[in-house]
DNA sequence: ACAATTAATTGATATATGCAACTATTATTT
DNA sequence: AAATAATAGTTGCATATATCAATTAATTGT
């Protein structure tokens, strides 16, 4: 039916796109709030990051325009998830901050996602998930290079 | 600066996410037409599939509304990659044909994802890929049942 | 012949993305 | 200090994608 040899970026995707899928669909049961996977992504980094985050930082992390984080983060404050805060050293900055209701649904959505991947991963040796990591590492790494 | 234990969607998004802004600028320097990742994806997937095609499936085997499949194929269309075609046999349904010029380009995408995949994965053990690959395959299904 | 089903389409709405132009603020240069 | 650069954020515009609900046209089942 189908050829073998699909290139690696079809393959990886249809996986990303069946995780997101049940993922997607459980976020929406159980939390209080809805993310959508590149809100909860870039909640996520925000909330990791341990200096100040502003927007700028966050554009070049996920590799995206500036404007594109701003719409996001637009509707992140929107859902009370975060908050920006005028830096008073440079007014040009805004602080990202996380707010309460921010850290209560990232960790609601992070225990879903936690849980779904450790379903996912039944049946699978420790070294074979040693090794996907560290062949996904591999691949990043020298992807970010070009 | 990053705290480890990352969900593993978010490792493999940014994975992902590099691969394909290295793929979308090669394509978009080397190729006659431009394509996104999804146009690609389903360009490919129609091509490969050795039995006539109909939206309705594809949208099934991409996981999709056949509405979002249907506008990605008015945009194939608009670019002279794909052609509908009436089944005379029933007509409702709409066989989705590659042209030679879908042909060619396909073939040159393809061409370019294998080549960067061949960089990537330098450096990495055939083992190492074929215990990727099958950690790929499991997660996939699994997450298929769900 | 009538009802149910099917494939495709359309419209409405939401999200995401990049580019270019613009504003406000800060830093640099002369 | 005044003029000029550079920076962070914002806005407008265009494109792409996605889902849901309603509609149309064609086929199938009773």
């Amino acid at each position: 039916m189908e050829k073998q040899s699909l290139p690696i970026g079809m393959i990886v995707g249809r996986m990303m796109h069946m995780m997101f899928r049940v993922l997607k669909k459980r976020t929406g049961e159980q939390a209080d709030v809805k993310l959508t996977i590149e809100q909860f992504g870039l909640l996520h980094a925000i909330s990791m990051k341990e200096e100040d985050v502003i927007q700028k930082d966050m554009a070049e992390m996920m590799g995206k325009d500036k404007s594109a984080i701003l719409r996001i983060i637009d509707t992140l404050e929107e859902k009370e998830l975060v908050r920006r805060v005028v830096d008073t050293n440079d007014r040009r900055k805004n602080f990202l901050m996380v707010t309460k209701k921010g850290e209560k649904v990232l960790e609601q959505c992070l225990k879903i996602e936690f849980e779904l991947m450790e379903e996912l991963q039944q049946g699978l040796s420790k070294s074979d998930l040693d090794t996907f990591y560290k062949v996904i590492n591999h691949i990043r790494s020298r992807a970010e290079k070009l």
